[in-house]
DNA sequence: GCGCTTTGATTTTTT
DNA sequence: ATCAAAGCGC
């Protein structure tokens, strides 16, 4: 039985899963099956070397590799997979830092801070140490802190290397944004790394801990760590050495996160006796697509080559399309995957992937006017929604009052007299006393005896507003103590006055009702944790796992996703389009060789996830915030030799549109009919969308059912169904041009007549009749 | 202190 | 084009 672990993988493979004990590096070409070598592993000390789940730690770069590894060793583990670690290098560090923080001094509720939290953090520390935000971007100050702490440079080890004067002005910030976050008792994404690796090395007693019990320990996509997330591993694993490391350096895509490529030499030399397994067999390509694929990659200096080889077919050409503007490529993309659902593709064999998110605007035009259902992953993510980070600032309050951040961004939310001014004030007072805004509050109006007016003298009004404030958040404090979370949420919306706020004062309130309501629902599936500690797991989950998980979501509609998403996915078709100097090179790589070399890896990326059929697309002028510029073909197209291409390529020197060739060919008009092999991975539905103005996805029950509006169908059941015609209350007639499930509910996204728009409402709430 | 208008930056990718 | 910060009148 055990040897079912091994059977079907061949030799490299089954070395992987073989080799537990001491370090390992594996390189996975892409395609070489590396997520059934790390799953297998996994299984294999379970069940063949009897190790106890408990003593493994696996941990990835996304929440979604976290998943989809707990999915596939649920199967083969049962109820002893609860016993694994396997999650992200952040969740990982926050939950060693809940445990045993305390060492640092850190508070067990300390809050988290995302990039946006962060800058806003940065700004007010700029501020406060007199830097021009006009002289120096707060951006690329956040960029440069971000990068120290990723590099294990804490703000001493900074000061003592600075190099010129930008480094002595991040300095400055640097110093008081720790303060800053101290203050609030908050840790930034770089600090739950930073800190813990803190924690690690200057408590020996607390590595020894963590080296006890993670015997083995695995990184999934090594090549995409940094310099301070190797060093906690390493430190994990001092004592055992089980360290097995997988990934492929041709697929290094996150530098600009400050991802060293130069840890896996690292490895090589911090563990000598590591035996190295390169998997080079491709099973998921043809051998059209390999070496193409191979051939973008090659002018890459910084590189260790791969023999890659496949027994796969030769397959068909790769389709090299040009057209004149955006909306013309993506108007031949829909049109082509009409074709292609015509020959017997699914929708969700066909991914359309690009560069940057603001591509994904002109496909989901076409997509929509065309009546193609499509599943846009990414873009906007659902926390970072103004109303849902509005009501987790207020959450965040309740468990850490001290949190300036959230403090400021909802004391005044809605208006309570709270002023530019009052702020100002209370911020200078909280600096000189050393303490949290909150905390200023309470040493100014906490008792209803004299305040110390001495220290900051605050005008009555001020006063009497900012103890308003501090009484709501208490006042909640206390009274939520017993509540589960989602009362606990209603309370807030109800004491803060939010909930009044957004439904009769702010703008596109009903859709951002709506959208709080569905933060809600969320919130539900913690309705078993005791009170008290539900609430310190949910904003643990809103910070850190930002992609909302809609597994219910299955119907057949083709993806729309960033290159950088699209890695471990793969897909029978893929489109990427934008193929042009400064599009996919990205214009800000150009002058860079070494960012030069990651975009050809980010191409590189996208063209493996190709099983069967290959489009690359290009245009010859590209809108870019409203003004349309002329483009150039991207170099990687010149790259893929002639002879496995076919489509109408012109001259790549050619600029004008007059060179265009008419017509596209067909992908292999040969006997081979394409095989429907079904899509082997899981997308996540990035969750419902912003508050713009357009449908966000788009994705109906119904699969083939176009979803022009005025095409009304029969009507069946009572639930609502793409192409039926409603009436809204408010919003008047409209038609139904999406559903999607959520959780119990059902999603359904209304265009509306009489310029009310698109909307997307949740069918148990919204006052929605069936019109005829 | 608040809300409106103008201005200026913004966009690469994500934990 | 879109959205956040800054400026200005009430």
């Amino acid at each position: 039985m055990p040897t079912d672990l091994l059977h079907g993988l061949n030799k490299q493979q089954r070395e992987a899963v073989e080799t537990v004990n001491g370090p390992v590096l594996i390189v996975a070409g892409p395609g070489s099956g590396k997520t059934r070598v790390i799953t297998n592993r996994i299984a294999y000390l379970v069940k063949v070397c009897g190790v106890a789940p408990y003593r493994i730690g696996a941990v990835t770069f996304t929440n979604k590799a976290a998943r989809e590894l707990r999915e596939r060793l649920e199967p083969m583990l049962g109820h002893q997979a609860q016993e694994l670690t396997a999650t992200t290098f952040h969740s990982f560090c926050a939950l060693v830092l809940r445990k045993d923080g305390h060492h640092l001094g850190l508070d067990k509720s300390f809050a988290i801070y995302d990039s946006a939290d962060q800058l806003s953090l940065i700004k007010r520390a700029m501020k406060e140490v007199d830097v021009d935000a006009k002289q120096f971007t707060p951006g690329a100050i956040q960029s440069a802190i971000s990068s120290a702490k990723n590099q294990l440079i804490g703000v001493e080890g900074f000061g003592l290397n600075k190099q010129n004067y930008f480094d002595e002005i991040v300095h400055r910030v640097y110093e008081r944004y720790d303060a800053l976050l101290a203050q609030s008792m908050a840790l930034d994404f770089d600090d739950l790394l930073f800190k813990s690796h803190t924690l690690f090395d200057k408590f020996p007693e607390v590595a020894a801990k963590y080296q006890e019990r993670y015997v083995h320990f695995m990184i999934d996509e090594f090549q995409d760590t940094n310099v301070t997330q190797y060093a906690i591993a390493r430190l994990i694993t001092q004592k055992y050495r089980n360290l097995c490391v997988v990934g492929d350096p041709d697929q290094s895509i996150y530098s600009w996160r400050h991802a060293d490529i130069r840890n896996i030499l690292s490895f090589k030399s911090d563990f000598p006796e590591a035996k190295v397994i390169a998997l080079e067999e491709n099973y998921r390509s043809t051998q059209t697509i390999l070496e193409a694929a191979q051939r973008l990659i090659e002018p890459n200096k910084q590189r260790v080559e791969k023999a890659l080889y496949t027994k796969n077919d030769r397959g068909v050409p790769i389709i090299v399309k040009e057209s004149y503007n955006e909306q013309e490529e993506a108007q031949y993309v829909v049109k082509e995957i009409e074709r292609l659902s015509r020959q017997g593709y699914r929708k969700s064999d066909i991914a359309v992937m690009y560069r940057v998110n603001a591509q994904s605007r002109a496909l989901e035009e076409a997509c929509m006017r065309y009546g193609m259902p499509y599943l846009l992953v990414g873009t906007v993510r659902f926390y970072q929604r103004q109303e849902v980070k509005d009501l987790t600032a207020y959450l965040r309050l309740l468990e850490n009052p001290s949190d300036d951040v959230s403090f400021l961004r909802v004391c005044n939310v809605p208006t309570r007299g709270i002023g530019q001014r009052t702020l100002d004030d209370l911020q200078r007072l909280a600096r000189d006393q050393n303490m949290s805004m909150y905390a200023a509050i309470e040493m100014l109006a906490g008792d209803k005896d004299q305040p110390l007016s001495t220290v900051a003298p605050l005008p009555a009004r001020s006063l009497t507003a900012l103890r308003g404030f501090r009484d709501l958040i208490a006042g909640i404090a206390e009274e939520c103590r017993t509540l589960s979370l989602v009362d606990t949420i209603d309370l807030v919306l109800k004491k803060s006055g939010y909930k009044d706020y957004i439904q009769n004062e702010a703008d596109g309130g009903d859709e951002r009702w709506e959208n709080l309501l569905e933060f809600r629902n969320t919130a539900n599936e913690f309705r078993d944790i005791a009170p008290d500690e539900a609430l310190t797991a949910f904003l643990e989950q809103v910070s850190l796992v930002n992609d909302t998980d809609n597994v219910g979501a299955k119907s057949d509609t083709i993806t729309l996703i960033t290159l950088h998403q699209a890695k471990g996915l793969e897909y029978p078709v893929v489109f990427i389009v934008g193929m042009e100097e400064g599009t996919l090179p990205h214009i800000r790589s150009l002058t860079d060789p070494e960012e030069m070399e990651e975009e050809r890896r980010l191409a590189y990326v996208g063209v493996t996830r190709a099983k069967k059929l290959l489009y690359l697309t290009r245009v010859f002028r590209r809108g870019f915030q409203g003004v349309s510029e002329p483009k150039i073909p991207s170099r990687f197209l010149a790259d893929i030799p002639k002879e496995l291409t076919s489509g109408s390529q012109s001259d790549l020197k050619q600029q004008s549109f007059a060179s265009r060739a008419p017509g596209w060919s067909t992908p292999g008009g040969q006997s081979s009919r394409p095989s429907i092999s079904a899509p082997s991975v899981r997308i996540e539905h990035s969750g419902p969308e912003p508050t713009r103005t357009k449908i966000s996805s788009n994705s109906p029950q119904q699969p083939q059912q176009p979803q022009r509006p005025g095409q009304s169908e029969a009507p069946k059941t009572a639930a609502l169904k793409t192409g039926d015609r409603v009436r809204h209350k408010k919003f008047g007639e409209g038609i139904v041009t999406g559903t999607k499930p959520t959780g119990a509910d059902l999603e359904v996204t209304v265009a509306f007549k009489d310029g009310a728009g698109v909307k997307r409402l949740l069918l148990s709430f919204a006052p929605l009749e069936k019109a005829e």
